[in-house]
DNA sequence: CTCCAGGGAC
DNA sequence: GTCCCAGGAG
């Protein structure tokens, strides 16, 4: 606990009623639909990014019922390259559990919420906070790292636990709900844009007279190193991307032969259309491959 | 725990 | 080249 919660509440808000980025998903006027899409699209994947393919999506799809009446093939091609591709499925399979379960709107109950299909801890939350304005501590990996800096005094947040986190964030979470929202969303936005994992900016930061790392002299990080992420080059990853690229880009069965240049090894190959074909990315009949559906 | 894309900052 | 990114599923 800092010695004043209160006051770091105070100044991240009000910190964020002028530094926020305008950021489309923030207007007063979007739906929790579009919100939900917003949530889904940044998972793991950059604003910059999402931003282009969220206009797009919530221009031609407005409603849950409007994805859901589409084939997954149609949401796995707007999703294009952002990334993550199941999130694409997921989302259309989201849309069908709304229209199925709760008439076509989302939902403001946690657990409604965190039932529907890539609705996880952070999203569920998310989305009762932001688009419904309900007092729940949202925690993601730059909230996780503002706490870890301004509470803990440490230069990376430890490891991962969802309950811990929330807790840690609801210890500083303002009882106001409108408050809760704002510094809900300002953590977040001080851990994108100032408290950054690389070279935070403390000189540009409105609570770094309230830092406890900066008090303590900026210690470095002494807990378990983090894994050195897996080399792309050469990985399934890479090649699932290579695939997905053909099966978006034809609206027929695209051969296995067709396939074959992607890489020279056939067993790999095989394997890895294996693996689309188990996450209901691919789907596998006598004339090739194709999107589902 | 491992896997999952793709791009960009450094 | 390395690390990061509004995470979630199996």
């Amino acid at each position: 606990m800092p010695r004043s919660p209160a006051a770091l509440a105070d100044r991240v808000v009000a910190w964020f009623a002028t530094a926020a980025r305008p950021l489309p998903w923030r207007a007063a006027d979007v739906s929790p639909w579009a919100v939900l899409v917003s949530e889904f699209m940044l998972q793991q994947t950059q604003v910059s990014r999402v931003q282009p393919k969220w206009e797009a999506w919530i221009a031609r799809w407005p409603t849950p019922a409007a994805l859901a009446a589409e084939p997954p093939a149609e949401a796995v091609r707007a999703w294009d390259r952002l990334g993550y591709p199941r999130r694409a499925l997921w989302l259309h399979r989201a849309a069908t559990e709304l229209v199925q379960r709760h008439d076509g709107e989302v939902p403001n109950d946690l657990d409604a919420l965190l039932a529907l299909q890539g609705v996880g801890p952070y999203t569920a939350r998310a989305v009762a906070a932001f688009a419904f304005g309900a007092r729940h501590p949202v925690v993601d990996t730059n909230t996780r790292r503002v706490l870890a800096r301004a509470v803990d005094g440490r230069a990376e947040a430890g490891a991962p636990g969802a309950a811990r986190d929330l807790a840690a964030m609801s210890a500083v979470l303002p009882e106001d709900p409108v408050a809760a929202r704002a510094f809900n969303a300002g953590a977040m936005e001080l851990g994108a844009t100032v408290c950054t994992a690389r070279m935070p900016r403390c000189d540009a930061c409105p609570v770094a007279d309230l830092c406890a790392w900066r008090a303590a002299g900026y210690p470095a990080h002494d807990g378990p190193k983090r894994r050195t992420q897996a080399r792309f080059e050469g990985s399934d990853r890479q090649l699932r991307g290579r695939i997905m690229r053909e099966l978006r880009g034809s609206h027929r069965p695209v051969a296995r032969d067709e396939l074959a240049p992607l890489d020279p090894d056939a067993a790999r190959l095989d394997r890895v259309l294996g693996t689309l074909v188990a996450d209901g990315l691919a789907v596998a009949s006598d004339d090739g491959y194709a999107l589902p559906g």
